[in-house]
RNA sequence: CGGGGUGUAGCUCAGCCUGGUAGAGCACUUGGUUCGGGACCAAGGGGCCGCAGGUUCAAAUCCUGUCACCCCGACCA
C-alpha cells in the first residue's frame, strides 16, 4: 500500500477530549473519528487492525469447532417480551419503531434471536451439541460511554452461543470455548488473565472473564500469586476468617460528640478500624436490613445484591430513615439494641470480631467492648465485603493480588434460562421433548484494539503486537521525489517485499524525514526501513524494530533473509 | 437522572465581563528556499460564533428556551 493512496489521517495535536492513552493514540494515529457520543467510525487503518482481529478470533472459534452465522442487529420487542427482557434490561437498550409504530431495539446481544433460530431449525438431539457464532455490531446505550472505543455504545462483538442436551456436554464445550480464548489472547499477544466472574444479568452460575492487565483498566481483578486463584473482585472471596474469639472485655458506652466517621473514631479511641464494626442501614421494600462489616473493609454490593432479603431490591437509607429506626443520626448506628424487626447481617470478618467498638444508636456515643451474642443480635453471617490486597486467597494457598484489568472477553453457562423462556425444544432418543442447556462467550473485539494500545505504547505512539499491526513493514524512501534512482530502487524493493508476501506501506508522499518517521511510529509500524540515496550509494538498507533503541544497516541483498528471520509472512 | 463545564475556521483555543466590520496557532492550497527526526519566507482559501426566540439603532457578546458534547457520581453481558 502507498500513502497516496491510503489517508493515514494522522494528527499532530491531542484532541481535547481523549482521556486515556489508547483514546488518545486511536484519535491520534487516524483510526478512529467520534460521530456522537459512544459512536465511532473507523477509518481505513483502524479497520484494518480491527480485521485483523476478527481473523485471529474466527479462525479459533473455527478450530474450536462453532460454525459462523450472522444475525440482524434490529430485532422485534416481541422476542425480547418472550424472553421478559424488553422491561427488563432498561435504558441499555435503543428502542425504536418503524413506519407502522411496531417497536425494535438495536440488539445489545442475541441470546433471543439464537433461541428463535434454534426453536425453529433443530429438531433433533442427533443436531446436539452446537455451537454458533457471530461478529456483529451491537449497541447498548451506556448512561456513560467513555476513553473511546473502550466502553462505547456502538462497538464489533463476537458472540457465540452453544447448545446441550445435558450438564456434560456444556461442560464440555465451555471448557473448549476456555481454552480457544486463552489461544486467541496469546495469538494476539496481550498480557491477560482469567478469572471467574459474576453472571450478571445475562444468568447462570459459571462464568469466567477474560481481563487483558492494564492500569487505566475499568475492572479490578483478585489473584493469588501462589495458586490458580483469580477472581473478579465483584466476586472475589478472602479465605475465612478464624473463629469468634470469647469475650474479654465488658460493654462500655464512650462519648464521641464530633467523631462521625471510621477514621475519627479510631484516632479518637486508638485503636485500628479492623476492631470497629461499621453499619450500613438498608430500605428495602417494607422494611430496613442492617448490614455489618469491620471498619476496614467496603460493601461489596454484587455479593450484598444476593441475599435473600435484598432480592425485591434496596438502597440505602436515608438520613431521616436511620434516625427514625435508631434514634441516632449516622455515624452513630450499630448492632447493639437494634430494633427486633431489623434484620442483622454480618460480614464474616465482622462477625469474627470480639470486643469491637460500633455506634451506640445515640448522638455522639460510640460502644466498647461489645460483642456479638452477648450484646448484640446477630440474624446471619454473610460474605459481604470486598477482598483487599493482603487478604488470604479462598484456597489457602498464598495472599490475593489486586490488579486492574479491562475485559475482552466473558463466557456464561446460562443453564435452561433462555431455552425455557424462549420454548425452545428438541427431540432426545426417547422422543421426549427437553430444552437444552445453553452457553454464551462474547468478545469485545473493539475493545480489544483499545486494550491492546493501553499495553503496548510509548511517547512516540502504539508498538503494536506482530499479530495485530496494520502493515507489517513501514518502507520509507528518503527525498524519493528528488532522485530518480531512488524512485526505482524504492519500487523494486516495494514490489519485492509484496511479492514475498509481506504487508507494506511505503510512504511515497514528498514530505520530509521528521513526520515520515514520527507517522509511521505514531501508527505503531513493527519493522521500518529507510531507504535514501546515501544508503544506495552504500548498498544497504536501514532497519529499526518499533522497539529497537537504535537502526541497523543491512546489506541490500541480505535484507530478505534478514527479513525472513523476524518476522512471519502474512496471510 | 443529580452536580459541574463547554459549544467561535478541519484541530487547539482567544474574543463575551464592559454590545459597534470575527481573530491567533496548527492544518490546507500555490510559489520559492530547505530537507536523515514534526523547517522557513511570501501569497491565499476557509465561519449561519450550536439552534430558536427576545432586548437593542446595533448581539459571538445581554436575556429566555432548546439541543449537543465533555467531566464527576449513580449505572454497566
Amino acid at each position: 500500500m502507498l500513502t497516496s493512496r491510503f489517508p493515514l489521517c494522522t494528527i499532530k495535536e491531542t484532541p481535547a477530549d481523549a482521556d486515556t492513552a489508547s483514546h488518545r493514540l486511536m484519535l491520534r494515529a487516524g483510526m478512529i473519528r467520534k460521530l456522537a457520543a459512544g459512536i465511532y467510525s473507523w477509518l481505513p487503518l483502524g479497520l484494518r487492525v480491527l480485521r485483523r482481529i476478527e481473523t485471529v478470533v474466527r479462525e479459533e472459534m473455527q478450530r474450536a469447532g462453532a460454525t459462523e452465522l450472522l444475525m440482524p442487529s434490529v430485532q422485534p420487542k416481541e422476542l425480547w417480551e418472550e424472553s421478559g427482557r424488553w422491561g427488563k434490561y432498561g435504558h441499555l437498550l435503543l428502542r425504536m419503531q418503524d413506519r407502522k409504530e411496531q417497536w425494535y431495539c438495536y440488539g445489545p446481544t442475541h441470546e433471543e434471536v439464537i433461541c428463535d433460530i434454534v426453536r425453529n431449525e433443530i429438531r433433533s438431539y442427533k443436531q446436539l451439541p452446537l455451537t454458533l457464532f457471530q461478529i456483529q455490531t451491537k449497541f447498548r446505550d451506556e448512561i456513560r460511554p467513555r476513553f473511546g472505543v473502550m466502553r462505547a455504545r456502538e462497538f464489533v462483538m463476537k458472540d457465540a452461543y452453544s447448545f446441550h442436551l445435558d450438564q456434560a456436554s456444556l461442560d464440555a464445550t465451555y471448557q473448549v470455548m476456555y481454552d480457544a480464548y486463552a489461544r486467541i489472547f496469546t495469538r494476539l499477544g496481550l498480557e491477560f488473565r482469567a478469572v471467574q466472574a459474576d453472571s450478571g444479568d445475562i444468568g447462570g452460575d459459571i462464568s469466567h472473564e477474560f481481563q487483558v492487565l492494564a492500569e487505566s483498566g475499568e475492572d479490578a481483578i483478585a489473584f493469588s500469586e501462589q495458586s490458580d486463584y483469580a477472581a473478579n473482585v465483584e466476586l472475589a472471596e478472602a479465605a475465612p476468617p478464624p473463629p469468634r474469639p470469647a469475650p474479654a472485655q465488658p460493654l462500655k458506652r464512650v462519648a464521641t460528640p464530633t467523631q462521625k466517621t471510621i477514621a475519627a473514631v479510631t484516632a479518637f479511641l486508638g485503636v485500628g478500624p479492623q476492631r470497629c464494626v461499621k453499619t450500613l442501614l438498608l430500605r428495602i421494600p417494607g422494611g430496613l436490613v442492617a448490614l455489618c462489616l469491620r471498619g476496614d473493609h467496603e460493601l461489596n454490593e454484587v455479593k450484598a445484591g444476593k441475599l435473600p432479603e435484598l432480592q425485591k431490591g434496596w438502597t440505602l437509607a436515608s438520613e431521616a430513615e436511620v434516625l427514625a429506626a435508631t434514634g441516632a443520626p449516622a455515624g452513630f448506628i450499630g448492632p447493639v439494641g437494634l430494633r427486633d424487626s431489623i434484620a442483622v447481617i454480618a460480614d464474616r470478618s465482622a462477625a469474627a470480631l470480639a470486643d469491637f467498638v460500633c455506634g451506640a444508636n445515640k448522638d455522639g456515643t460510640h460502644l466498647t467492648g461489645a460483642n456479638w451474642e452477648r450484646d448484640a443480635r446477630l440474624t446471619r453471617v454473610a460474605d459481604l465485603r470486598s477482598v483487599v490486597d493482603g487478604d488470604l486467597a479462598p484456597d489457602g494457598k498464598g495472599r490475593l493480588k489486586i490488579a486492574r484489568g479491562i475485559e475482552v472477553g466473558h463466557i456464561f453457562q446460562n443453564g435452561c434460562k433462555y431455552t425455557e423462556a424462549m420454548h425452545v425444544g428438541v427431540l432426545d432418543e426417547q422422543g421426549k421433548l427437553q430444552t437444552p442447556l445453553t452457553g454464551c462467550y462474547g468478545i469485545g473485539v473493539s475493545r480489544i484494539v483499545a486494550a491492546a494500545i493501553e499495553q503496548n505504547h510509548d511517547e512516540r505512539g502504539i508498538i503494536w503486537p506482530e499479530p495485530l499491526a496494520p502493515f507489517q513493514i513501514a518502507l520509507l524512501p528518503l527525498n524519493m521525489h528528488k532522485s530518480e534512482k531512488l524512485q526505482a530502487a524504492a519500487q523494486v524493493l516495494y514490489q519485492e517485499l509484496i511479492t514475498a508476501g509481506y504487508d507494506v506501506l511505503m510512504d511515497d508522499r514528498e514530505l520530509r524525514p521528521g513526520p515520515m518517521f514520527a507517522d509511521m511510529e505514531l501508527i505503531g509500524i513493527p519493522h521500518r526501513l529507510v531507504l535514501s540515496d546515501r544508503s544506495l550509494d552504500a548498498g544497504t538498507v536501514e532497519y529499526k524494530g518499533r522497539r529497537d533503541a537504535q537502526p541497523q544497516d543491512v546489506a541490500r541483498r541480505d535484507l530478505l533473509p534478514f527479513l525472513t528471520a523476524r518476522l512471519q509472512v502474512s496471510t
